[in-house]
DNA sequence: GAAGTTGTGTACCGAGCGGTACTGATCCGA
DNA sequence: TCGGATCAGTACCGCTCGGTACACAACTTC
């Protein structure tokens, strides 16, 4: 059965790929209804027929950003060892807060870390998607551990925890404006930090160039 | 020659001191004048007297934060040796932002990484500061390059960079709710990584404690 | 006490906020 | 060709935003 009516005018995905940008650039409460119409492309009404209401419009655009953007981290996960699995993630972080056709930094953190007490469900929100992101690498660590890919006194929460402030740090520098190769350099010597006290054993094929 | 005319019926730091406050749970652009004043318990007219605009009293805040809460950081840059200094860093950091008595997390984060157009200046400014302070430890590391505490061939920018990614790191960490606790076994784990990684020495008296 | 100076409180400004009612326009199936 | 359904666009809602005019209160100096 096709559509009833008349169609849309605007391309939905579309118009979300322009708000998620500016989310991105201007954070949550930043980013007016003008802006975002604006970058849309389409009126207001529009707006909330097809998302409902800012902050829906807001979430999507996060499930979309984790969808496309951040799917390094899940293919990070899925390497065979816990170096590669840190190696990936570092490396394509740096790429992900560095991309010449996107913002700069990461949406996750750029959209709000401290909201007004009528907003704050926004930065809890953002808040929880992140450390979910963080339980998945402490999961994949104790595996690693059972694997005995990490020794058996390893801390996986604690690990990837440190993993995950290097990836945040690093997306705060990207968005101040810190280049791609300055941030490479620090990528290298956070892995080389976590090989060295994690316990993880390095390749032989020195994979690396700090 | 004291003052003339009728004298201030509030304490101009103990006001600038709930306002730091408001910013620093809230953001700037989530702190509304509204909240601004009911925390500082004075009317519009006399915070304007007193502090001119919105964005002056968040940059008078902002200094005072510097003052009174960063502190730790140029305590943390005058130690003796590069080790010290990162673990001096590293674990007051985690101190400064759990603090019981303060807003979790660091004002120069959650004061804006992103803010609309007409704001953009704010998170610029954040931005600078702590790229400022970042410098700081880079010098900091380069001396120490020069006295032969850290080997010659170290990259002081990109080690003082790893140290600050991690402390902006378990910052968004801390305001996303994350324990004390937790963040000092991060912090441990960030500092053995800088030992092992940038080549300065370790005491000889253990006083980690991972 | 009067004059001059400065802070306080109320009441208000224009502008922009997020969100919506309503009129037409545009499609479908019959 | 017409009725039903859906979307687009204008124009507007109440509200809050940051910021201020103005009358009054409180203080010092003469």
């Amino acid at each position: 059965m096709p559509v009833r009516g008349r169609p849309r005018g605007f391309d939905v995905d579309e118009a979300l790929e322009r708000a998620l940008e500016v989310f991105w650039r201007q954070g949550y409460e930043g980013a007016s209804m003008t802006d975002l119409t604006a970058a849309m492309g389409i009126n207001k009404p529009s707006l909330y027929a097809a998302f409902g209401s800012k902050e829906e419009l807001f979430r999507k655009a996060v499930a979309r950003y984790a969808e496309q953007d951040m799917g390094y981290a899940r293919h990070a996960i899925a390497q065979t060892t816990t170096y590669e699995v840190v190696a990936t993630l570092l490396r394509e972080n740096v790429l992900a807060v560095t991309r010449p056709d996107r913002p700069a930094g990461c949406l996750s953190i750029q959209g709000g870390t401290a909201c007004s007490s009528e907003n704050g469900g926004v930065a809890e929100f953002l808040a929880a998607s992140r450390l979910a992101g963080e339980r998945a690498l402490a999961d994949r660590f104790a595996r690693a551990v059972s694997e005995s890919d990490l020794p058996a006194d390893a801390n996986p929460a604690a690990l990837a925890r440190f993993v995950m402030s290097v990836t945040e740090g690093q997306a705060i520098h990207a968005a101040a404006g810190v280049s791609r190769e300055e941030l490479r350099q620090t990528a290298e010597i956070a892995l080389a930090g976590f090989a060295a006290v994690s316990g993880a054993r390095r390749p032989a094929t020195a994979d690396n160039a700090a």
